[in-house]
DNA sequence: GTACCGGTCCTTTTT
DNA sequence: GGACCGGTAC
């Protein structure tokens, strides 16, 4: 293949910077140095968290280029996801100054394995121009198998069955490789329909995640040239966060690598916690197995958090077994220790959080003052960012929750996704089938039927299908017409798109012409406002490309567009989500057992799960950089139903001396007592659980720390105390002067009209953020909105 | 073809 | 509690 061009050589100004003693070195410290100045054979870089990793690695780059030891295209560098490769990029750039030029080989493992399956796409029996399918599409895919192979689809959901070919494909399993016992294991119907689902995706020219790698290691291991030319080719290799290859991943790597094992891998096995979905520990405690010779270098200045922080990681994390093992140290300031504070339920876990958010911004207990945008809450299940949300919104404190439904998958984006897809290439039948009765049209499933019918009998797509439904006649009138005339206008905006009009002016063509944007302007559901504005940001965002095919490749793997609103937030988030963030202050709630570590993750791994739950509470912990406060309810609804849980074994874990109890006795009205003490009471082994005894014990426990701290934090609230009571004025006014189609303000929401009242809680049709129901005293009449209300 | 009702199942998530 | 799916009634 002569696919890969030749590089042009280092321009000048590059010359002579690599001429120059390296500067950058200075500003490592000693292991980081070690790390970046080793640059032959292989390298395990344990880079523990707040250690300076990205800093080790993009300086290790940089090095590498410097020395002139290869040039930028020569360098594979891998990460998982696309934030942190652009991190890296420009991490590099800086370093480099503006003399070096782009790194085409960094990227995620996804992005350069499409880079490479389109240049080798006929050595997997597809065309280069596959296109990659959502797990949508591949859930859609695989329902029609299903219901095909006359599969009872209650014992194979479609769900379960990609996730089993996830699985596979993660181990690097093609259909024939698939194990007899794990093929068994599945009634021999998983592979069955693997295997169909594998052609399936063949004679679609398609492919979806797991096999851009799948496809790749196949590539591999069976032409060995296209493997040596890569081996040539990437004269280096360094892979991130590598704690969370999958066995897939892993081979893909070690085939590259085999040569010249210049491969420099980076993680920390503390922080594995992606087992669930294919990651290894194994591969990174395997590592000098793996290459032996390898320098391994450790990461142990923390240049994040105090030593109560890191103490009390520690001492959680020590329960693991099997670690590689490093000991985190700082220079830092000896600092709060991690606060721990038991809530009678998670209503009450919310507000003290609530409280404690508003109390810091103007300093607390003699720490400094901590804006919103310093803080986080970090929880282990989405559900339980609810609870947060409700109260933050019912006292108007501003959050923002990171994670959730990302901007692509959103129905009306995908579905405009779609249409822009079917437009640029009518053969998607994927995507012409996901639109075609949206907006309805009449043309629900047995319409589909007779196209699919029509398509399959002359061997063309659905969309030459349904034209040849149209031309037999098959179809009655308005069905027929309405068909008609959107396979016409799908002709014309394929026009446009091949002769490359202006394609932003096409999408908006294609969004209005359709009636889809009509659909949504006539929905009267209070979420249409905001889909029509996600539409309007999904035409800008194609601004910043050539073209609609361009962008279509482009969001198929990226597109993290979060539009961002002014002002400090405290972020909202799961533990997951929080991997390789830090803030000063972290709230880690809900540590009780069964959630925290996970009933599910222990019944389904056993001890391999409650281990990676304990990553997951040392991932927690470690995000915090000076204030960490760690707390339990004794009660919680779960699924409608109240249920009283102990707290989590991990606070048992947590090092005493790292650590103070809040938890006042008596003041949740025994409650606490009542539902914490049941785990107290007996032999209370570890340190904590008996100072938790002990407060709860000592009846007049008034001169315990944790009392003195709630004392001394309720003055200082008290300061804040006039906001409140002037919130209480407005509440009595509130109650007796509302009245429907009065115009109202509310901090969050903005301006508005009632247009409901019920109780204390009014609707509000608001100018901007649609129809909500709020409590009535955190709305003030629109005039006197202009004193604002200090929150 | 669509609208509603009742049963079921609930982590974590990137690409 | 609630999202989602499938079945049935219009």
């Amino acid at each position: 293949m002569s696919s890969i061009q030749p590089d042009r050589p280092l321009s000048l100004s590059q010359q002579a910077v690599a001429a120059r003693p390296a500067p950058y070195l200075d500003g490592l410290n000693p292991a980081q140095r070690e790390a970046v100045e080793q640059l032959e054979g292989p390298v395990l870089m344990l880079a523990g968290a707040g250690t300076g990793k990205t800093k080790a690695l993009t300086t290790r780059i940089a090095h590498l280029l410097w020395t002139q030891r290869a040039r930028p295209n020569e360098i594979l560098a891998v990460t998982f996801t696309n934030k942190a490769a652009r991190e890296m990029k420009d991490r590099v750039a800086r370093l480099m100054g503006e003399a070096v030029e782009g790194m085409p080989w960094l990227g995620t493992f996804h992005a350069i394995c499409v880079k490479l399956l389109r240049r080798h796409a006929e050595l997997v029996g597809l065309k280069s121009n596959f296109t990659i399918l959502d797990t949508d599409d591949q859930l859609r895919l695989l329902k029609q198998l299903v219901a095909a192979a006359n599969i009872d689809d209650k014992r194979w959901p479609a769900r379960m069955l990609a996730g089993i070919i996830d699985q596979w494909k993660n181990r690097a399993l093609t259909p024939d490789k698939v194990p007899a016992a794990d093929a068994g294991a599945y009634d021999h119907k998983g592979v069955a329909i693997y295997r169909e689902y594998q052609a399936r995706l063949k004679t679609l020219n398609a492919v979806d995640f797991g096999d851009l790698l799948l496809h790749m290691v196949t590539i591999f291991q069976q032409h060995e040239d296209v493997l040596a030319q890569y081996q040539r080719w990437f004269r280096y290799i360094l892979v991130d966060e590598y704690q969370d290859t999958n066995v897939a991943q892993y081979l893909w790597l070690r085939l590259l690598a085999q040569g010249h094992r210049n491969i420099c891998c980076v993680g920390d096995d503390d922080q594995s916690i992606y087992g669930w979905r294919g990651a290894e520990v194994g591969n990174i405690l395997r590592f000098e197995k793996d290459f032996p010779g390898a320098h391994v270098v450790r990461l142990e200045q923390n240049y994040r958090s105090t030593p109560h922080i890191l103490g009390a990681a520690a001492g959680v994390i020590a329960a693991n077994k099997g670690r590689l093992g490093k000991t985190l140290w700082t220079e830092a300031e000896e600092g709060e220790k991690v606060r721990l504070i038991g809530h009678w339920d998670g209503e009450e876990e919310a507000r003290w959080i609530g409280d404690e958010l508003e109390a810091m911004g103007g300093g607390t207990r003699g720490m400094r003052p901590v804006g919103l945008n310093e803080c986080a809450i970090l929880v282990r299940a989405s559900h339980q960012m609810r609870a947060f949300e409700d109260r933050f919104l019912t006292i108007g404190l501003p959050y923002r929750v990171i994670g959730g439904p990302r901007f692509y998958e959103r129905m009306e984006i995908r579905d405009a996704m779609a249409y822009f897809r079917v437009a640029v290439s009518p053969d998607d039948d994927l995507a012409f089938e996901r639109i075609v009765n949206v907006p309805k049209r009449g043309l629900g499933e047995k319409a589909l039927q007779k196209m699919q019918r029509a398509a399959r009998a002359n061997g063309v797509s659905l969309f030459e299908g349904a034209r040849i439904l149209v031309a037999s006649g098959e179809l009655t009138g308005k069905a027929k017409g309405q068909l008609a005339a959107l396979l016409e206008g799908f002709g014309r905006w394929h026009g446009g798109a091949l002769a490359e009009a202006d394609h932003i002016e096409l999408a908006e063509q294609i969004l209005e012409e359709s009636g889809y944007t009509d659909m949504w302007q006539n929905d009267k559901t209070p979420e249409a406002p905001g889909r029509l504005e996600n539409l309007k940001e999904l035409v800008k965002a194609l601004e910043s490309f050539e073209n609609l095919q361009g962008f279509l490749e482009h969001v198929a793997l990226i597109m993290d567009n979060e539009s961002e609103e002014e002002g400090p937030k405290v972020s909202i988030m799961t533990l997951h989500a929080a991997k390789g963030l830090e803030f000063p202050a972290v709230f880690l709630p809900g540590w009780e057992d069964g959630l925290f570590p996970s009933q599910r993750s222990m019944d389904e791994s056993g001890v391999k799960g409650l281990e990676e739950e304990r990553r997951l509470a040392y991932v927690g912990i470690t995000r915090a950089e000076e204030l960490c406060t760690i707390s339990f309810a004794g009660n919680r609804r779960i699924y409608g139903q109240w249920q009283s849980a102990l707290p989590s074994r991990f606070i048992d874990e947590l090092p005493g001396e790292h650590v103070e109890v809040l938890t006042p006795p008596g003041l949740y009205g025994g409650g606490y007592g009542a539902a914490a003490g049941a785990g107290l009471g007996g032999a209370g082994g570890s340190e904590i659980r008996s100072t938790l005894h002990e407060d709860a014990a000592r009846a007049d426990g008034y001169n315990s720390p944790g009392w003195k701290r709630l004392q001394a934090r309720a003055q200082v609230r008290g300061m804040s105390q006039p906001k409140e009571a002037r919130n209480m004025v407005i509440d009595a006014e509130a109650v007796s002067s509302h009245a429907v189609g009065e115009r109202v303000f509310h901090q969050k929401f903005g301006y508005g009209a009632i247009t409901g009242i019920e109780g204390d809680k009014l609707e509000i049709a608001f100018d901007k953020a649609g129809v909500k129901k709020v409590v009535a005293k955190f709305v003030v009449p629109a005039a006197s909105a202009a004193d604002d209300i200090p929150f």
